[in-house]
DNA sequence: GCGATCAGCT
DNA sequence: CACAGCTGATCGC
């Protein structure tokens, strides 16, 4: 889950898939990608009467994300005011100060980000030097080395911060199977199932988000079978996605879903009610891609789990693994990194995570002292076992209140975060309450 | 009635 | 593990 703020500290008057708070003054919208985590504000009224108000004020995004945004009612009021701009294609974007009047020139390229159709990272040059926003990605090994455009000549560009994805920047997410790995199992047993006989399908359990396109197109490719979904009009103007999904459901690939998909599979049907053919019951298993992840050193085991009887785990994965994000990082060599995404609150093991990064991978460590507050707390060379106290934990008896895990292991140097201190954003907000208890889990260490 | 937030679930 | 998102309850406007 992305938690940037939305503005950068080279562009503040720049907001980046956020649109609340401070945001609503931003003189430019930029949304890398159309998943809602992203999009926090951008439906609001507040937001809304802003756009009223200035003419000028525009939502930049790649024309598929424009597409995908519109076709939702709710979004069509941005309409006349999202310009979309062609990936790869360097674009200069003059910025007004409504107050002052003065303006300003930047150079915005769109950089494919491999996270969801549509999906992109921002690169801006101005006045202020050259920075990166990654959105959410998956980059493979050696991508950030293919993009042209994030070079000069024959060297990468000097930039000076990273506005980086950090989902799976911790050391236990080294390695995860490569996309082809992934599509591979996934195809394989699928195929393996479904030649069985007209009346063996497959039930893809995905969750409602886009990502998995490439898995259906690749699949109908595979196997001349189309993929039943609930909805296919935002692929309308998307023909290489389109003629790969149905709402036919006479198909044995199945992706679409039901709030109670559970009961719908206990009672062998599929979520879209199917239950046989000719009146031959149907033979369903049930796939559900999810991230696998494996250590430095650990053998990469099997990409396909069996779950059950007719269930099956299959991995997946929007978002660059640790070592993904190295070779990203150790080929652009920026001057700073900030994580877009701090998971449940932590904060130790962010400042560790990022430690290595800065240690290894960045010109010079300046990015930890332009982290909020919370991320500067020093972390100590050694802490061990420490409790949570009681009343910490007992705190108006809410789980999501309380600290979640009860110790807290941070060895030497090159050490790995053990147990991390993870408390929830519920807590992140309430402050002055969180520093209190960091303050007291560090002075017990 | 709507948005924001949260618990719970998947 | 962690992801992205939904539903339903509650609260405030």
């Amino acid at each position: 889950m992305s938690s940037f703020g939305g503005r950068m500290r080279e562009y503040p008057w720049l907001s980046l898939d956020r649109f609340d708070r401070e945001n609503l003054r931003a003189r430019a919208y930029f949304l890398s990608h159309c998943h809602k985590d992203h999009m926090k504000g951008l439906r609001a009224p507040s937001l809304k009467r802003r756009l009223e108000c200035s003419l000028k004020v525009h939502l930049y995004c790649s024309p598929v994300t424009k597409e995908l945004l519109l076709t939702s009612p709710k979004y069509k009021f941005w309409e006349n005011r999202i310009v979309a701009l062609e990936v790869e294609t360097p674009t200069q974007i003059s910025l007004l100060d409504e107050a002052s009047g003065e303006k300003e020139d930047i150079v915005v390229t769109l950089l494919p980000a491999g996270h969801c159709p549509g999906s992109v990272m921002f690169l801006f040059q101005g006045p202020n030097g050259t920075v990166l926003y990654t959105g959410d990605f998956r980059l493979a090994k050696g991508e950030a080395a293919r993009m042209e455009l994030l070079h000069s000549g024959t060297r990468v560009k000097d930039i000076q911060s990273v506005y980086l994805d950090t989902t799976f920047c911790d050391p236990r997410f080294y390695q995860i199977p490569s996309r082809e790995e992934c599509l591979n199992g996934i195809l394989e047993l699928v195929r393996s199932w479904i030649t069985l006989s007209r009346y063996h399908v497959v039930w893809l359990n995905c969750k409602a988000a886009y990502g998995y396109e490439y898995l259906f197109t690749n699949l109908s490719e595979e196997l001349g079978v189309k993929v039943h979904v609930n909805k296919l009009d935002m692929f309308n103007n998307m023909p290489e996605i389109l003629y790969h999904v149905t709402t036919d459901r006479h198909t044995q690939i199945h992706a679409c879903r039901h709030p109670r998909d559970d009961d719908y599979l206990r009672g062998n049907r599929l979520p879209c009610g199917m239950t046989s053919r000719n009146g031959t019951p149907l033979r369903i298993i049930s796939v559900k891609p999810s991230t696998m992840w494996f250590g430095e050193r650990t053998r990469k085991t099997n990409i396909i789990v069996r779950t059950g009887e007719s269930s099956y785990r299959a991995c997946f994965s929007f978002h660059s693994s640790y070592s993904e994000i190295k070779d990203f990082l150790g080929y652009i060599r920026p001057v700073n990194v900030y994580p877009n995404v701090v998971p449940m609150g932590s904060t130790a093991d962010e400042v560790v995570k990022i430690h290595f990064l800065l240690k290894n991978q960045i010109k010079s460590p300046q990015g930890l002292e332009l982290l909020p507050s919370l991320y500067k707390i020093p972390v100590f060379p050694t802490i061990t076992s420490v409790s949570i106290p009681a009343p910490l934990s007992k705190c108006r008896g809410q789980k999501s209140f309380a600290v979640l895990a009860q110790k807290a292991s941070v060895r030497g140097e090159g050490a790995r975060v053990r147990n991390l201190i993870s408390v929830t954003e519920t807590l992140l907000q309430r402050k002055m309450f969180l520093l209190s208890s960091i303050e007291f889990l560090l002075s017990l260490a």
